[in-house]
DNA sequence: TTGCCGGATTGGAACGATCCAAAGGTAGTT
DNA sequence: AACTACCTTTGGATCGTTCCAATCCGGCAA
């Protein structure tokens, strides 16, 4: 009874055909649950798989069969929780589906992008969820990906992007909606000046809240002051060094919609620092609502995305590709929602 | 002049090698950069490449020369930041060295990271990265993995670790020294009463942190009661909901040496709802220095552990360990810097 | 005996790259 | 002319799997 078992090299098909008397391609069929195989043989078979240790070989399976089983997740910034739930997401509902992640992370930067984008390809996968660095255009990354392989743009629209990259699909957030109900919250609780606080107005996401916001004081009848406008890098440190912008000038504002969770956390530092206490003397919102959100002090009234659930809902659209390639392409668009807390306090009674 | 773009086909070598009037094997040695080819030959080649937009296929390469450039990251969760940040210092190694990145999350469940393991080994990863799960096993690990490729154990762990299982290499955080310095630094600051507050004993990490607290407690003759170890799940919820656990005895302490900073800051929202201003009314220290450990309010007093180095170190050690697998395999304990903010007052002056 | 049927199994050609030994071509030497 | 040396190029086998057409075999009808 010697056991064939091969050293210093992978267990193969071959192994174990040879190992219990029958071809290769009975194995195969086999592993893959095909109804052919006689069930005794399939018994002796799977003892031998599991006696010499096999490790099914995708990549080889894949090669053969021209499909592939993982899909690439492209990421601007994983140390921003509103991304790295959303990772979280993703890959949960791709593993639950069989799928493997290919994780490729940009840090902002369209030329990192690039390469990532083309070192990830080289591994073939099924598809790619991006979510854009800023600037990231739309034809460098066409010229990079191609046609073949379907893309679902997440979260940020590519810079020129024109009728012919339709066929892309896109998962957006609700931003303009979403920024109107924190503004018309605010105004409810009785703010007349109201700022915009943070985000690269060349940013779609970022454009599409600015928009919303000028919206809702436009139809309640609000001025806007342009220095209530206020850019910043979306990272908690630039907002709040930041802060100052909108103190330094005449009639200052009582309240500020912000451009996401981090400034609006980022915004409530500087805040303290002027010896200001958010949700007393000053009323701010924020967007994404990450776990940080309620428990901030104070809590922060925010616009919940679900980004976990919308990590699953960026798998499932990617699959659904997969299924029908030719399909018109579909722009979703996630609703948000407006989570009241403790940020959102009514204007100082002067 | 006919183009010869195949269509609805990848783009193969053996296309680029009849686009051009040369073999396959020439081709492949451009692809490789190989010095045997001719100059002429070679920009031939490369124009052919280009016009009709070729990606190499890493799979089919890897597959004949039985080597992998993929490497293979499982967390236990993502949506921490100091995994995210993490994650984000290994993606950055490994592309910058021409690996991918194979994700995989096991949301603490040992069973998940079971599963996610499988997969990802299908895949054939040249190594592995494994922050376990709660309560994930060693020879269950070893089971799945198997001897041949290499895996490295980060920041726990496993439990039911033998001699035998010593040819993993780890890279651990230095617990023990961290909250150690944390814990004679309150000291120094005058507290008495201090307690360790948070994580679950049974993970290893936590039981080094708790054995550097005793540790400076019993150097500096301070007694310690059994109703300061306060154990909760290491998220700010749970810190938050269990902070009464530190109050509702004889002997109240004036100051906590929390797991991590997530404990911490949830601790500061559990005091804060008990009317005591952390950072004044009672002195708190945190340990990873996530990015918002900077911004709390008040700042926090944590070990910094430098997550994304960390990330890359990571990634060099497991790149190292693939050029050399039969090298002696390798304890690394990265060292961890107290970073004195406000969190840690002196006590109430009673 | 022959033919046929259905279930179970199989050999060999793919997939897209790499490796290797061998060959082609040019130039210089004897 | 024959030989060597060097620089390029090449065909065919190979990696581990899947696919397909072909085969095998026991039984049953003609």
């Amino acid at each position: 009874m010697s056991s064939h078992i091969p050293i210093g090299r992978k267990v193969t098909l071959n192994d174990i055909a040879a190992g219990c008397g029958v071809s290769r391609a009975t194995v195969s069929l086999v592993l893959r649950g095909s109804p052919l195989v006689n069930k005794l043989t399939r018994a002796r078979v799977e003892d031998e798989l599991r006696r010499q240790g096999y490790v099914y070989n995708r990549a080889a399976a894949n090669l053969r069969r021209s499909t592939s089983s993982s899909i690439a997740l492209v990421l601007n910034d994983l140390a921003n929780p509103f991304f790295a739930e959303f990772a979280e997401g993703v890959d949960e509902a791709l593993g639950a589906a069989g799928f493997v992640t290919l994780l490729g992370c940009t840090g902002e930067s369209a030329a990192r992008e690039q390469a990532v984008l083309g070192s990830l390809l080289e591994h073939g996968p099924a598809g790619i969820i991006l979510s854009p660095a800023e600037h990231s255009e739309a034809h460098q990354v066409l010229a990079v990906v191609g046609r073949r392989v379907p893309l679902l743009l997440f979260n940020r629209e590519l810079d020129g992007t024109l009728p012919e990259f339709a066929h892309w699909d896109q998962l957006m957030l609700d931003n303009q909606h979403g920024a109107r109900l924190a503004t018309e919250h605010l105004i409810a609780r009785g703010h007349q000046r109201i700022a915009f606080f943070g985000g690269h107005h060349d940013s779609s996401s970022c454009r599409q809240r600015l928009a919303g916001y000028l919206e809702a004081m436009r139809t309640a009848g609000l001025r806007t002051e342009p220095h209530w406008q206020v850019e910043c890098a979306p990272t908690r440190l630039d907002a709040a060094h930041r802060t100052s912008a909108l103190f330094d000038t005449m009639n200052v504002p009582t309240a500020a919609v912000c451009y996401n969770d981090a400034v609006a956390l980022g915004l409530m530092l500087g805040l303290n620092q002027r010896g200001l206490r958010p949700g007393q003397d000053f009323a701010l919102t924020g967007f994404d609502d990450i776990a940080e959100a309620a428990l901030g002090m104070p809590p922060l009234t925010t616009l919940s995305t679900a980004p976990q659930e919308r990590g699953r809902q960026a798998a499932q659209l990617v699959m659904q590709r997969l299924q029908q390639p030719l399909a018109a392409s579909q722009q979703t668009i996630a609703p948000v929602q407006l989570v009241v807390r403790e940020s959102s306090c009514p204007p100082p009674a002067n």
